[in-house]
DNA sequence: CGCTCGGACTGATCTGCCTCAGCCCGCGTG
DNA sequence: CACGCGGGCTGAGGCAGATCAGTCCGAGCG
């Protein structure tokens, strides 16, 4: 693997063995570079015809607005991640996408998407995964706020981004920048902005780890893992597809 | 549309016109016929290179376990669902798989699979149609279970059922069977078997719906939508994604 | 026939998390 | 400079839903 290479391709490589022209033909995917700035929706729910999108640099959030006012945040999207996938498809998007900071985002063509597809099966493959991949944590999502109470539901949630955030470069197993706001949190894990704050405190009070000015900071890794029954296969799976 | 299809090409050709040629080629789709007993597991997690399934009777339900023995059920699956797409793609499953009642399923063996999508695109298109509706009601589960309170997650998850099943022929606008117990209930909606049995009670006696006996009957199907707000362009997207 | 067992159902009590109401700090801005 | 505002943080009190501890009923079965 080449650190020259985009999260993108960085993130896909993972997976899957990507030789010399696939790395060249996913070069070529990107598109025109667009710049979004925090805060103000990308996508709207119902909105049509929407572009697709590789992120390169910031975070966004997909979420979907309720009657009453109140949000529901299903995942974010971090450097490397596929945008909108779904919203093509289905030519409608059924969620809002929000730049949680300054985006930068390569926008994706559907055309040149299928004809990337139709050439080289393999990034098809690789796409397909990361597509499978994201579904997998929306289901870890809502086994967690399912069935996990608000403690270990944070803790596994810190865990997930780390794992993710280390796949592409952007994190250690010590810790991680982190720019979401306790709100954020609080609409992502179906809890209030103010217990949010307080699990943040006792998980520091346990010296499991601390969030705080933006930093994720992991004191004790086996003690977080296992407080929150992290297990990280979800996001793995059997490693390469393809060889 | 044919009444003599199976549900599987019943909900398909609902959203893509299908030829006299594809529904044929849909039908070689089918595999030899298995036969399930209720309550016995199908598929378990982490385990290898599962074969995939088209449910044509009966009911399955897609589940995690937790450290602490609880489960949270992600989904269920009713006739004419396709079954384990994703265990097949990752060739581990990340969940298990438990039929409800006794099921019946054809086997989809993953090279007629790939053979069908490449000679009949069309049905590919529709296949991953069919992937993203899945993914799409786990996304509105996570909505639910993260911010609508008891009563209205019960009813919206109600109204779900009843959209989907009339879509494959098994229910009307009045009511449908359903072979769910409470305990069930319970694993899906993230609330106690207890709880679950008084939020029915509720809406028993508002007048909205009744569940019992294995059948769920709808008094007053505008109340009950407009209570759980329940929006169902989720479930069908902006109709016939092909002429 | 009585026994067990699963599922619906109920009352009493407990608790995790919410809501309300507020303080504090840092930062951008008129 | 004051001030407004977003975000972190905290205490008090309330409530939705969990837990505990049952009863009742029907189906399957020795």
């Amino acid at each position: 693997m080449n650190a020259s290479h985009s999260p993108f391709a960085r993130k896909l490589g993972a997976f899957v063995a990507l030789s010399k022209k696939e790395h060249l033909t996913l070069d070529r995917l990107h598109g025109r570079r667009k710049v979004f700035p925090a805060g103000k929706d990308m996508v709207h729910q119902g909105q049509t015809n929407q572009a697709a999108y590789i992120l390169a640099s910031g975070w966004v959030c997909s979420y979907k607005i309720l009657a009453d006012g109140t949000r529901q945040i299903v995942d974010f999207q971090i450097p490397g991640d596929f945008l909108g996938l779904r919203s093509v498809l289905f030519r409608t998007s059924d969620h809002n996408i929000e730049p949680v900071t300054k985006v930068e985002a390569s926008e994706v063509l559907v055309r040149d998407l299928l004809e990337t597809f139709s050439e080289t099966p393999r990034l098809a493959t690789a796409v397909l995964w990361a597509a499978s991949r994201d579904e997998a944590m929306v289901v870890e999502h809502l086994v967690s706020i399912g069935r996990r109470d608000a403690k270990e539901r944070t803790a596994h949630f810190l865990l997930e981004l780390s794992a993710r955030l280390k796949l592409v470069g952007l994190g250690s197993l010590s810790g991680y920048d982190c720019p979401l706001s306790q709100y954020l949190l609080a609409d992502t894990l179906g809890l209030s902005a103010v217990h949010v704050n307080r699990v943040l405190r006792e998980l520091r009070e346990d010296g499991l780890v601390t969030f705080q000015h933006g930093h994720v900071e992991i004191h004790d890794l086996d003690g977080l893992v296992e407080f929150a029954h992290f297990d990280k296969t979800y996001l793995d799976h059997d490693g390469p597809l393809l060889r």
